[in-house]
DNA sequence: CAAACGGTTCGACGGCGGTCGAAGTGTTCC
DNA sequence: GGAACACTTCGACCGCCGTCGAACCGTTTG
């Protein structure tokens, strides 16, 4: 559906959020209002367009904040270099504020054992100032599974920085774990100690 | 690049972030080893594959986090029910065999409080005897944040609907609070009186 | 070295689907 | 009522691109 290079400037036009009719959307995308017209029939059907009809004229806009954000998304593809130290990154960096790769999500099933108090045993305080959600979750792409975020991961990674746990490299997201840190990951979380290879 | 379907199929397969050879890819996705080499090429071009050739195979897996993100992204549009009957599924429904909605959303933010006993206070016992994950999120399509899933999810599911804290509706994912699960809700989740409405 | 195997290139085929002209329906406005 | 207009349907055309057979290259294995 996106694929389709008229298709693609209609919803590209509609990125702002407003609605515009047909012909708009045609002259937009270059087509006759015919093919506009067939267009936006499939971009409907597949819950990408809504539209709402005002008299003679249809005026079309986006299905919803899952469209802009896949729209969005996909336009993230490809920018930057090539990854070759991705290995590299894999058993430990930070994902913006919080800490990702295997070690992240080796932390995270940590944090959901039943009967665990790490937070209490880190005396983790969160500040509660913002209206930033307590938790999140990225998927981890390397790992595919979940790893915390929002303020507890974030509070999280700080500790680890600052107590030196963790080092970070600098111009990169890689972050390496100190014999410190490896050491009280393994006893105060519980980390099994073959991750570290 | 992903609207092809022997495309699709291939970075499909790789969504769970492994490496797969040429080989295995041309078979997932249901075409000979010359048609999965031109679209392997493809996709590396566009940055969505990047691949490491290890001797005489070459290994393939997703280029970075974006194309995760923007594959899930994507299979968000068009999902979920016409917003008749969407309201009533927002408070609370099962998603697979977890809880979700307001108040699955709720729920999971209670177990990330510093300090909680939710799981040993109920008593929550994770049978350990698959390789299901303890801990996987969903991100609510309602609410836009992540709800707790994998084998912790599955068993306060459980709990909640043997314990009678929530009564489902048949052939519907529809699920219902019991008066004695509001009020437990509150008193042991430290849920909020006020999202009952 | 020969055989097997993974991956690639080339070329030919075929179908899906985007395109527009023409014509049709319904609405607005004078 | 009639003209202008927004949008749609139909039909025909045509080009792009996914597909596979055959042949080719390079690595691994016995």
């Amino acid at each position: 559906m996106l694929a389709e290079p008229s298709r693609a400037a209609m919803v590209l036009a509609l990125m702002d959020g407003r609605s515009r009719n047909a012909k708009k959307l045609a002259l937009d995308a270059g087509v006759t209002p015919q093919t506009a017209s067939a267009h936006l029939k499939k971009l409907l059907r597949s819950r990408i367009l809504v539209c709402e009809g005002r008299g003679r004229s249809k005026y079309f806009s986006l299905a919803g904040a899952e469209v802009a954000l896949a729209v969005e998304a996909l336009s993230e593809i490809g920018r930057g270099p090539l990854p070759a130290a991705a290995r590299e990154l894999r058993f430990a960096r930070c994902c913006y504020d919080h800490l990702a790769g295997q070690l992240g999500v080796t932390v995270t099933e940590q944090l959901f054992r039943p009967g665990n108090t790490i937070l209490e045993d880190l005396k983790i305080r969160i500040p509660d100032t913002s209206r930033r959600p307590l938790f999140r979750c990225c998927t981890d792409w390397t790992e595919r599974r979940p790893h915390v975020a929002g303020a507890v991961g974030a509070a999280l990674l700080r500790h680890f920085k600052t107590e030196g746990w963790l080092a970070t490299v600098r111009e990169s997201r890689k972050l390496v774990v100190t014999p410190r840190g490896r050491e009280l990951f393994v006893r105060v979380l519980g980390v099994e100690e073959t991750i570290f290879r």
